[in-house]
DNA sequence: ATTCCACAGGAAGCGACGGCCC
DNA sequence: GGGCCGTCGCTTCCTGTGGAAT
């Protein structure tokens, strides 16, 4: 064959190539979609619940559980859109607030966000508490409303603040006159409840649902339903989205994992112009969100962690099977050639703890019988990587 | 059976820091 | 803007311990 009537108009066919998103958005964390597969009994029972308030009477507060990326945060969402979508239907005043307690996450901070959501002028910081809660009062009894209070990541809240918001929150009806309050806690943590009030603990626990993990199944028909408005048709190699599935299944069952590996998967294969997305798109894709989890992981450790793992990557290099002591004495040289205070053993053996929950290494309580008793340490991350970040780090700071 | 190594990891407390509150 | 208080990162001091060596 002619090669020029092979090749002639290749650079118009690539540019005219056809990206493989459609639009992106429905992969991502914040989109809310129409449905929510295998939800329909949570959402029910969440619509039993708040019915009343469509009646003007005051439903009763909820606690949710369940893992990350099962849907908690989204169903509740979906629910309170819902919720006063009918409401302004039948002309019956209902309104939903929304709060991420990891971000605000003091007492004054969700009194003041819940005044300023009803319309009340309260500054950022200033006022005592009590009068931001007086605020509150003021515009909530400006009308006879029922109002849906979201407090997601509660867990959180109480863990920094303790649970006397949550106290005031669940008493506020008796303050109220006209409007009524009911709440949704949505927490991470099964035993949370253990660190409430026993008086906390029953009112805001009226109703507790809790939402398992997606099962690999589950998540494939969650991915469909997305895939189908992010991707163009076909594009999608028959072998992906159950891929993602089972590796998302592997993770506790998040959903969230499932559409950030299809995302990062769809994302590769279009910077590398190639037209479908395939099993080994997914992979990399796999790889790399780890490795970015990591390597986050790694930039933000204090300086003292950063010392301790790079004396770590040193004695690994060496091939050695690495202990406390040895870590330590390498650890201390490191410092002494970067005119660099040193901490006690004690302080690095809390932080080679650390590092253990962050899953960069693995440690293990080993007794050499007369050489005493020890940890035995194992990185358990690729260490070429994360050497070059902490080398660029430390430079910047000696 | 006893000793003793080289740490593990708990308890208490200290100074610095930041945010709340008036 | 300054007092107060909780938290964080760290030190000091401590008791506990599995098993090779004696």
């Amino acid at each position: 064959m002619d090669i020029r009537t092979t090749f002639s108009g290749i650079f118009e066919s690539i540019l005219q190539r056809e990206p493989i998103f459609k639009s992106k958005e429905a992969l991502r964390h914040s989109y809310t979609p129409t449905e929510l597969p295998h939800r329909e009994k949570e959402i029910r029972h969440l619509a039993n619940i708040l019915a009343p308030a469509l009646k003007g009477e005051t439903p009763s507060n909820i606690l949710i559980y369940g893992k990350s990326g099962t849907g908690k945060t989204i169903v509740s969402k979906f629910i309170a859109r819902e919720l006063m979508n009918t409401g302004k239907k039948l002309g019956v005043p209902v309104k939903a607030m929304y709060i991420n307690c990891e971000i605000t996450d003091t007492k004054y901070r969700v009194l003041a966000n819940l005044a300023m959501g009803f319309g009340a002028k309260v500054p950022f910081t200033g006022w005592p508490t009590d009068k931001v809660y007086g605020a509150l009062l003021e515009k909530l009894d400006e009308q006879k409303q029922t109002v849906v209070v979201i407090l997601d990541e509660i867990d959180k809240l109480v863990l920094k603040s303790g649970d006397e918001v949550i106290y005031s929150l669940t008493r506020i009806n008796s303050d109220l006159k006209s409007a009524r309050m009911s709440i949704i806690g949505i927490s991470n943590d099964l035993k949370f409840t253990s660190y409430l009030d026993s008086r906390v603990k029953s009112s805001l626990g009226d109703e507790e649902i809790v939402f398992p993990p997606y099962n690999a199944r589950q998540l494939e028909d969650i991915l469909r339903q997305r895939a189908r408005i992010a991707f163009k048709e076909g594009v999608l190699d028959e072998c992906v989205i159950p891929l993602c599935a089972a590796l998302a299944a592997r993770d506790h069952g998040d959903a969230r994992r499932a559409l950030d590996l299809l995302r990062v998967a769809g994302e590769i294969a279009e910077r590398e112009g190639d037209e479908y997305v395939t099993e080994e798109h997914v992979k990399r894709a796999n790889r790399k969100i780890e490795e970015d989890h990591i390597a986050k992981a790694v930039k933000t450790l204090p300086t003292q962690s950063k010392l301790l793992l790079y004396s770590l990557i040193l004695l690994e290099e060496e091939g050695k099977n690495i202990t406390t002591g040895e870590a330590y004495e390498v650890y201390k040289k490191l410092c002494k050639n970067l005119s660099i205070d040193h901490l006690t053993l004690r302080r690095i053996s809390d932080i080679i703890s650390e590092l253990d929950i962050l899953g960069i290494l693995r440690t293990r309580v080993i007794s050499r019988g007369r050489y005493g008793r020890t940890k035995e340490i194992k990185l358990e991350v690729p260490i070429d990587g994360i050497k070059i970040i902490i080398e660029d780090e430390l430079r910047l700071k000696v």
